[in-house]
DNA sequence: ACAATCGATGACAACGTTATCAAGAGGCTG
DNA sequence: CAGCCTCTTGATAACGTTGTCATCGATTGT
């Protein structure tokens, strides 16, 4: 900058100006400084400039989730950068893998590089108190996908047990009276509030509980088909399955066709996935709105920036049953009972 | 700082060694600094100690892809971050689809915010000699997925143009010579690449080259579907599709179920994608590795920010075919010859 | 016992930028 | 024409930090 200024033969605050777009420049210097800009090749530092703007502002967020490369999680993502880039501002992409102390140490390369907001999926089991001197400080922070714990912040989640309640309901309409259910460990927020949503509306219409089919704790595609395995060796295996996520889904999806029970059993899957309506049979899902959910904790991390000191928000959003084939299947008649 | 020097009792200077984890500093004072850092949650702005510090690193790298919800970009940019995670370094995450303009702006962010470096895939028909002198200033620049045009820069791509010729050397093995090709813009590179590979091999073996068969252009699952209708809809219709992306490769199979055909012609897929195996007919790819070219990247540019000077490299990975089926058909005998 | 060395410590400048403010030029009013 | 106002301009301090270097007391060598 000083260069720029030494070339123009102009103040080093007349350069600043100029970069700036400030008015008050006279066309002559202007065009000078923009001559010299061009012909250094200057560029602006915004690191320095923003140490000593006044706001303290740095045009960049963080955003910390499960996994980048999960499809929920990268579609969410995305649509944070969109609303973000119509600001001006850049996102930090970080993954925490489930793991509370990761995401407590990417949180803090965050804010030592003073990002203006934090958006964050929690990892399981992870609690946010140590967060409360940081959102007293001006940081901004909303939780996606899962609440904060022991912490009062904004969040943006759907409306798991809800939509778990249906899904189940759904089943049983259907006719289905042993509906197993999979899920994700139970400390993670997600997980546990829809095997609340099984729990709650099997036992509201008086269905046998039975443990051995409801399968916690579950982390992967190939943990998934192991566990459906187990489930359809059962002397009395489920007639429906309720997969509470997609990878998990998928899982039963490759244990169901395995023992060519693909069309004698049905699944419901938490989370729409790509292909899932081109299966034979077409996966019935509940499905979440990734996008959305990424959209709205950007709008309510950008509102914060803006200054709205409004007391924290909660949003949910409700996923759609979307019917494909594989949810309405009917009970198989047992065996006794076969004509 | 001040305040914490100031609580302590020791001079500013004190307290950046004992931030720093720097020699020379007794014990004594050591604790007090550190009481004081906690008593008043002090943190460091990486941002202003960077700003002084001599070598001038911001501990930041810039990933720019087409699209970052797009499960090869995504499963690459993982594998960047994970890279970038074991030295500290956060990733900035920005998606350009395929817009060049979008592409330089979000480059000119990042270096306003002096990253250390700079992955790109670069969006089709983007031009990179604009980054000549910012290359030679020391930023870092590697490119993925495709490699820089009009500038010398390191780059990690796959063999594009061998792998198309052995997936279309393979359906032609298997008796086909009435292969379709759909392809995404041409100006993409990789897209450009896999035509060739597809009209060199198809050319090599002395095939019948009908403009009709090879579509061009197309972005999107809807195009491709609607693309195949119309190739299946031809007087002769191809007898097996190369699908030179993952994306269309997922409309040639929806376009080919609507026509009840997904037995009949074969179909190879560049990119695999997940659930290919469980379709039916499953389908079969040429499959890249996004992780290995994220972390080769990442890899080669975390060695030029070590100082490595050396004239550019160019990794070339290979793609491997995996056969699921789909690309296993037998051609269909023409009507005429039908017994 | 004295000089030389060493380790710990902090004052100060500097990184690249912007906020503040004062100075100078010019125009308008009375 | 004095007095006042407005506009442009740049000198200087400051943002939060670290590099440089001088200082001081203690230790070592002879």
């Amino acid at each position: 900058m000083r260069d720029v200024a030494a070339i123009a033969g102009v103040g080093i605050k007349t350069v600043s100006r100029v970069v700036n777009g400030e008015a008050g420049v006279s066309i002559d210097l202007m065009t000078r400084v923009q001559a010299a800009i061009v012909r250094l090749d200057y560029r602006q530092d915004l690191n320095a400039s923003l140490l000593r703007r006044s706001e303290r502002k740095t045009a960049t967020i963080g955003l910390v989730l499960d996994d980048i490369s999960n499809p929920f999680s990268s579609a969410l993502g995305r649509s944070v950068e969109d609303v973000a880039r119509e600001r001006g501002v850049l996102v930090f992409a970080g993954s925490c893998e489930e793991d509370p102390a990761r995401e407590r140490e990417l949180i803090a390369d965050l804010q030592a590089r003073r990002v203006d907001g934090i958006m964050v999926a929690p990892a399981g089991g992870a609690e946010h108190s140590y967060l409360l001197s940081e959102s007293r400080a001006g940081t901004a922070l909303v939780f996606v996908d899962r609440p904060a714990r022991f912490l009062d912040a904004d969040s943006v989640v759907s409306d798991n047990e809800g939509a778990a309640q249906s899904a189940v309901a759904h089943l049983a309409d259907g006719g289905h009276r042993r509906i197993a259910f999979l899920g994700d460990d139970a400390s993670v927020y997600t997980a546990s509030a829809r095997l609340a949503g099984y729990l709650s509306e099997t036992s509201r219409r008086d269905f046998e509980v039975d443990p051995e089919i409801v399968r916690s704790g579950i982390r992967s595609i190939a943990e998934a088909e192991a566990a459906t395995a187990e489930l359809l060796r059962l002397p009395r295996p489920p007639t429906a399955i309720f997969a509470g996520q997609n990878l998990l889904a998928i899982g039963a999806v490759r244990a169901l066709r395995a023992a060519g029970l693909e069309h004698s059993v049905a699944l419901v899957s938490f989370d729409d996935f790509l292909l899932a309506d081109l299966l034979e049979p077409a996966v019935t899902v509940i499905a979440q709105d990734p996008a959305g959910i990424g959209r709205a904790g950007a709008n309510l991390l950008f509102e914060r920036l803006d200054g709205d000191r409004s007391p924290s928000r909660h949003i949910v959003l409700s996923p759609i049953l979307i019917q494909r084939g594989s949810g309405e299947i009917a009970p198989k008649r047992r065996l006794r009972r076969a004509r």
